[in-house]
Parts: structure tokens; sequence; C-alpha cells
RNA sequence: UGGGAUGUCGCCAAGCGGUUAAGGCAACAGGUUUUGAUCCUGUCAUUCGUAGGUUCGAUCCCUACCAUCCCAGCCA
């Protein structure tokens, strides 16, 4: 089939990891693929975590093997449950589901401490009596090579009593260290005999104190996922030279699975940042008000922002997977929540800053109900119901008093198409004493509700809402959390927050219909944007929007030029 | 200056010795439109970091160079 003859849905994502899981099933190498995704409860989920699960549950899911969910949880002075159980939350929102139940590396200390005393009893591991700043300095640098430790040649036997007196909480944190033996002279630093446990006074969230000295990550890494058969251990690039110590324990210690493992690079995006330790100062600093804020890029951010587990997806399965450092463009994702909201969000009117009408041909105590399409172009969604009254509220930037034939909307003396509704004039405007426009007194053509008038054209459409008809909301409109693209790249990045990422509007006008909206739901708002219900704050009594994304504009690009 | 990686359009990204160098986003120009939205049409890399080489033929192979990223936690 040649690339034209697919349809959408027929395009299979290709990259390099699917291309060496092709090659390992049709070798034989593997009958099945099992992957893993490997999150340290140490923070919320956030956008590049979202590429590494799709990546991991993507592919168990395309070729039908398994994606288990496990913490890695070997440093408890980091660790909470709360995070694990957010994390958990966010990848069902995601949609996926993992094998079984959730695994944590904690599961296996028991072998893990086996497999250890396996290393030492192959001379292959020594406990070492080195302080960091001592153990620092044997290492050596990037460009000299590391000397070997005193205790380096310790007999097994008293590596293995030591090691036993480590665990058995007998020495103080910090005052000893197992270490594997394998080369101080490697060019790769991670190799120049590597801690692989370490003596810690604290309480895991798992094991609770039962252990007084838990394995490093890279002891623990490779061995958990031969452990849970893995056959493709994803990890990022920075895992690189990570690798080669990956299969070192693999290859020294009895076990018959060795997973293979490969890098693919991280998902940076424009105007965003994705350090937990920068994610959580803009939390403690207050900048946002929680890991949950719509201007967190965190899984539960964008949640309660208004984008779709799906749009985020398609995001991500647009941005490719290489091992190329990149940096992606905001539009990416914009262009991805747009085009699933803009498919599935109902439409409905709200006006943001208000500017009141009143149509003086108009008689007073009428109310006109109009049946309105939920989507112009998706008829099955049905309808819902407007009202058309003598006073209406039309936004202020939609009326100027004059104004140029590139202007569609209401001028003084011309007139425009109500949206759903009628055309209606402006004859006059009302100012109050400091000149300011309060409201316009306008009238209304009776022959055009869904029919074109008689004699002129109207010079765009607008939308409104009813004054008697219609509720106050409060509707949160966000921008980019940072001015930069790259705010990683400064010297200090909260010098680079953007002072406007929030602007709170508690006067809008919504329509009757989102009364009934429930928190989370996420409506068109015509000519404005697509907004979300605030998954918290919004009630029935207290209506709370937040803008997920505005719509294109053009128009807005026209009057910059200008 | 050691080791590991990466360099194809403004941003992503296919390509795997013979292609008119896919596609998406962005941008630009038109058309439709009761959302300046959506939708539709068109434009957008004689060139693949640079320089050599191998070959009938190179973005794909080789060599050198350049640029960028990662590594000196008892973090992950």
């Amino acid at each position: 089939m040649s690339k034209d003859e697919n349809t959408a849905e027929d395009i299979k994502p290709t990259n390099f990891i699917r291309n060496i899981i092709n090659k390992d099933l049709e070798s034989g190498k593997h009958q099945s693929v099992q992957t893993r995704f490997p999150p340290e409860p140490n923070g919320f989920l956030h956008i590049g975590h979202a590429k590494s699960i799709c990546i991991n549950f993507g592919i168990a899911e395309d070729y039908n093997g398994l994606c288990n969910l496990r913490f890695d949880d070997t440093n408890p002075a980091k660790e909470e449950s709360a995070y694990a159980e957010a994390i958990a939350k966010d990848i069902e929102w995601l949609g996926f589901k993992w094998n079984g139940d959730i695994r944590h590396s904690a599961d296996y200390f028991d072998k893990l401490f086996a497999f250890a005393e396996e290393l030492i009893n192959k001379d292959l591991a020594y406990v070492c009596e080195l302080s960091m700043e001592e153990m620092r300095s044997y290492r050596g640098t990037l460009t000299e090579v590391g000397k070997n430790s005193p205790h380096r040649e310790r007999s097994v036997e008293e590596n293995l009593a030591m090691f036993q007196a480590m665990k058995a909480g007998e020495h103080k944190d910090g005052s000893m260290a197992l270490r594997v033996k394998i080369d101080m002279g490697s060019p790769n630093i991670n190799m120049r005999d590597p801690v692989i446990y370490r003596i810690k006074t604290a309480h895991h969230i798992r094991t609770g104190n039962d252990w007084c000295i838990y394995p490093t990550y890279d002891f623990t890494h490779g061995i958990s996922d031969a452990i849970e058969g893995i056959t493709h251990s994803l990890c990022t690039l920075e895992f690189e030279d990570h690798r080669p110590l990956y299969d070192w324990f693999l290859d020294n210690i009895s076990i018959d699975c060795h997973p293979q493992q490969i890098e693919f690079s991280r998902l940076n995006l424009e105007h965003t940042i994705t350090s937990k330790r920068k994610l959580n100062q803009l939390v403690v600093d207050g900048i946002v008000d929680g890991w949950d804020d719509p201007r967190m890029p965190t899984i539960s951010g964008m949640r309660r922002r208004g984008y779709s587990a799906s749009a985020i997806k398609d995001f991500i399965g647009r941005t490719g997977v290489t091992k190329k450092v990149h940096t992606v463009e905001m539009s990416l994702l914009e262009n991805s929540v747009r085009e699933d909201l803009g498919e599935n969000a109902p439409r409905a009117m709200a006006v943001l800053n208000p500017l009141k009408i009143t149509l003086t041909n108009y008689p007073d105590d009428k109310v006109e109900s109009i049946q309105a399409p939920k989507h112009p172009q998706k008829e099955e969604m049905g309808k819902r119901e407007i009202f058309f009254s003598k006073e209406i509220f039309i936004d202020q930037d939609d009326f100027r008093e004059s104004a140029n034939k590139k202007y569609k909307r209401l001028v003084l003396g011309k007139a425009v198409r109500l949206r759903n509704a009628y055309v209606i004039t402006c004859d006059e405007i009302i100012r109050d004493s400091e000149d300011n426009i309060i409201e316009l007194k306008c009238s209304y053509d009776e022959n055009t509700l869904g029919k074109n008038p008689e004699g002129y054209k109207p010079k765009g459409v607008i939308h409104w809402v009813s004054a008697s008809h219609s509720k106050v909301a409060t509707i949160r409109l966000y921008d980019r959390l940072f001015n930069v693209a790259n705010p990683a790249l400064e010297d200090d990045f909260m010098t680079t927050v953007n002072p406007n990422c929030l602007q709170t509007i508690d006067n809008a006008r919504v329509e009757m219909s989102l009364t009934t909206a429930l928190p989370e739901a996420v409506y068109q708002f015509e000519r404005e944007g697509y907004f979300c219900a605030d998954r918290y704050q919004h009630s029935t009594d207290n209506l709370v929007f937040n803008r997920t994304v505005t719509l294109r504009d053009s128009w807005a690009k026209i009057e910059a030029k200008n």
C-alpha cells in the first residue's frame, strides 16, 4: 500500500524503538513485548512523563503486550504516598491500564539484598568506608582516572559480615556503603565502582522501618526490570551512560532475563518547565495554586485546564520519538487541543466584558426562546435553549463608534448579526459623566431570525447574552506561564514568569444552558475559545470557567499588523 | 582536554545506496461560512552540520572537522 492510500487511521507510528522491537519479534528474540513505566513518587507527573507513558503503554497496547506500573521507590527521603496515589490517578485518567497490580521496587528489596550478597561472594562488591568527600576525590574527574579505594581488597567474609552489620543498623548514615568492583580507570564514570547500597535511616512509604539500607537506582532498576520479565526498558537519554552498568549487573548476578535498555530524548515544550524541583518551587513560592493549577504542565494541571486525555496523547504522538534533543512549540499542543475540542465541545455563548444594549423596538416584557445547535457541524449533538429579550449584553470589543470596512462587528449606524438570533442596528451611544460608553440603543429587524435581511447586509456576526436570562460567572483567562521560550536556560527562571499568566473576570455573563454545566465539562464559548468548568470550584451556584485555549484568531493578526 | 550521544524547512519528523527529499505544526495567499472558528484550495528544502573520499549514482557508506546535549549524588 502506498502512502497516499493510507487513511489517517491506518498510519501506525513508526520510530526507532518500534523498529528495534519489530526486529526482535521477527528474529524470535522475543515472542511478546513487556514494558514498564517507572516513576519515582516524589512529585506530580508532567507533560514529559506523558511522553514516557504514551511510549511505554502505547507500545504495549499496539503489540498486544503488557506494561507494568512500577514505583521506583529506592530513596525514602524524597518519596511520599500522596505522590504515588496522584501518579496512579493521572495514568488512569490518560486512559492507560497497567498489567496486574502496581509494582514497587521495594517489593524486591529482599531479592536485591541477596543479589548484593551474591556479588560480594563473587568478590565483585565490597563495603567501603570512604566518606562522600573522599569517595569523590578517589573517583577522579572526567579526564583523570580514579584510584582504588583502600577498602577494595577486603575479604569476602569481612564484606559479608560488614554488609550484614549495615543492614542490622549498626552503623551511622553515610559511614559506609556497598560498592561494586568494576574499574576505577573506566572512562565512563558510572563504572568506577559505583555505590549500590547506602545506609539511610528513613521511613519508607512501603516498607516502613524494615530497612535502614537502600539500594541505589542503578542496582535496582535493571534487576527489577529483569525480575518482571521486561523485554524493552525504555528510558530517557541521560541514562545512556548507565547502560553499561545496567548490563553489568545483569551479567554478573544469577538471573535469566536481560532486558534491553533503549534511550529516547525527553520532551521539552516551549514556555514551560519540566523539572520537578522547579515546578515545586512555583508551588512553594505561591506563583501557582498547586501542582494541579491550570497553568502547570502537570497532567493534573492540564486536566484542570480542560485539555483532554486524547488531545494530550495526540500531541505526544505528533512529537515523535527520537534521540535528538528537541523543544516543541506550544502551537503543536494547542493544535491538538483545538482539534479535539472543536470536534467535541458543545457551543455556548458567554460575554466576557459585558456592554449593555437596549433594543428600543423590542416589546418590553417579551422573552423569546430559541433553539440553538450545540454544534454547527454536528446536528446529532442536539440543541440548547437560549433566550432573547429587550436588554442584552455584547462584548465591549465587539463595538466601535467608527471603524473601517475591515471591522466586521457592531458600529454606530451599522448592522450586525447576533449569533443564533436577529440582525440589529446601532442607533445611539449612551455615555456616563466621564464619557465612557455604558450602553447602546439599537433596533432589531424582526424578519431576520433564521433568514437574511432584505435590502442590506450585516457586517458580521457577534455573540451576545440576554440580560435577564443569563448568569454571572467567574472566568479565568490563562496565558503562558513563562515569557521566554526556554525558561530553563535562564540564570533564574523565576524572573521569566509571565505576570499576566492569569486574568480573572468575575462579572462575565453566560447563557442559561451553562448553569447545568458539570465540573470538568468543556464548552466552546463561541468566538472566544474553549472553557472548562473548574474541577473543584465550579458549581451551579458559583459558575467558574477556566479558559483552556483561545480560538485561532486571524483578526488579531490583522489588527497587529496595523 | 576523557567517555557517551545527536545534527534533514521557523518547530517537530519520515527517509536505511537510485524518491519529484513524506507528513504534521507554524507561516503566507485565496475560497466557503449566522463563530474573523471550522472546512477547502494553493505556496512553503535543487537540498539533508561542513569539507573531502568511495560509487555509474550518497541525506543514506568512509574519513576529518564543526556545533549542540549528557556524565564527576551514598538522586532518579
